[in-house]
DNA sequence: TGCAGTGTTGCTTC
DNA sequence: CGAAGCAACACTGC
């Protein structure tokens, strides 16, 4: 589900909702997917830890590093914060609304399928779904609750305790943020150069060499730059690099605006769908017609990586 | 019925 | 040894 975009208005929405309120109790199910201790190992018995610093604590705040969403908490008397990590790799869904705290204790105890939760937006079948894949609750000192719900159960949760949450190990071997001011021409072409005859869209994926993009924004920032995506950089020009760099950060910006795309399943905390979808140029439109003005081509969908790529195949050739 | 899917990891093969 | 390929994770929707 989340790229960039979408884990920055995730954050984002959490950053209004969340900060001072405190975390009443924790609840969760699934207790051998989601708990690595600081060796970053999955044991279930970390989950123990984990309620225990969590439980007492206030929220400080909530902002996003890579795909990754982080929760600074901190208890009351102690200075050291700690900080909750977050992934929801494919479909992890972080939602903030009222349940009724009896069915959702029962819930995640596994004595009740699903609850009749509030995620308001959706009135169809797809409510149903967040609501049933419930995997970890925080009760909040409003009354309300904080929840993942995680129907392929991919999802990671963490807690740091070292006081530099960069040298987290899921955070350390993460490139730079796309979005931020540094991350300028210069070293764009740094990455490009230590993979000369990669593929490009896989290339923009890895996280190690810049973080945050995921599938449908490499293909987005593609298809405007007239790049295929198994290009190689060393046959990228200049000024070909340098309009793909202003195209990554146009497009995620545009992500974010919208709130997120939602072609699959994402939704924000209050289970409003963002709105990116409708502005896709390539993604999951194989077959469609190129929607660039004057262009008469059509959408392809090609295996790039290991992933789907899609591509105009009339102004996005491979160079000879 | 079958296959693809927003992400990542870890194992295997070249 | 590094890079690339591929299955696995578990489930939904077309």
């Amino acid at each position: 589900m989340p790229e960039l975009p979408e884990v920055t208005t995730t954050t984002k929405k959490l950053n209004e909702i969340l900060p001072s309120l405190k975390i009443v109790s924790v609840w969760t199910n699934y207790n051998s997917s989601y708990f690595y201790g600081k060796e970053n190992i999955k044991d279930p018995k970390y989950f123990a830890k984990f309620k225990k610093e969590a439980i007492g604590s206030k929220i400080i705040s909530s902002y996003r590093i890579g795909k990754n969403v982080l929760i600074d908490i901190q208890k009351p008397k102690i200075k050291d914060k700690k900080t909750i990590l977050i992934h929801m790799k494919m479909t992890g869904h972080v939602l903030y609304g009222k349940y009724k705290r009896a069915e959702i204790e029962e819930m995640v105890s596994g004595e009740r399928k699903k609850v009749n939760g509030w995620v308001p937006v959706d009135k169809g079948p797809l409510q149903d779904k967040f609501n049933q894949y419930i995997r970890l609750v925080f009760e909040l000192s409003n009354g309300n609750f904080l929840v993942l719900s995680d129907a392929r159960r991919f999802a990671k949760v963490c807690l740091i305790s070292d006081r530099v949450v960069k040298e987290f190990k899921d955070l350390k071997g993460l490139g730079p943020d796309p979005t931020e001011k540094e991350f300028n021409l210069k070293r764009f072409k740094e990455i490009l150069n230590k993979k000369p005859v990669g593929k490009i869209k896989s290339i923009l994926m890895e996280q190690e060499l810049i973080s945050g993009i995921g599938n449908i924004y490499s293909d987005e920032a593609l298809w405007m730059t007239e790049i295929h995506p198994e290009e190689k950089p060393s046959r990228l020009s200049s000024t070909e690099i340098k309009e793909l760099l202003k195209n990554i950060k146009s497009v995620l910006k545009k992500g974010i605006d919208f709130g997120g795309d939602s072609t699959s399943d994402y939704r924000q905390p209050d289970g409003t769908p963002g709105n990116f979808q409708k502005h896709h140029k390539v993604y999951r439109r194989k077959n469609e017609e190129c929607l660039k003005p004057k262009c008469s081509g059509t959408i392809s969908r090609i295996v790039v990586g290991g992933r789907s790529a899609h591509f105009c195949d009339t102004h996005q050739k491979l160079k000879r």
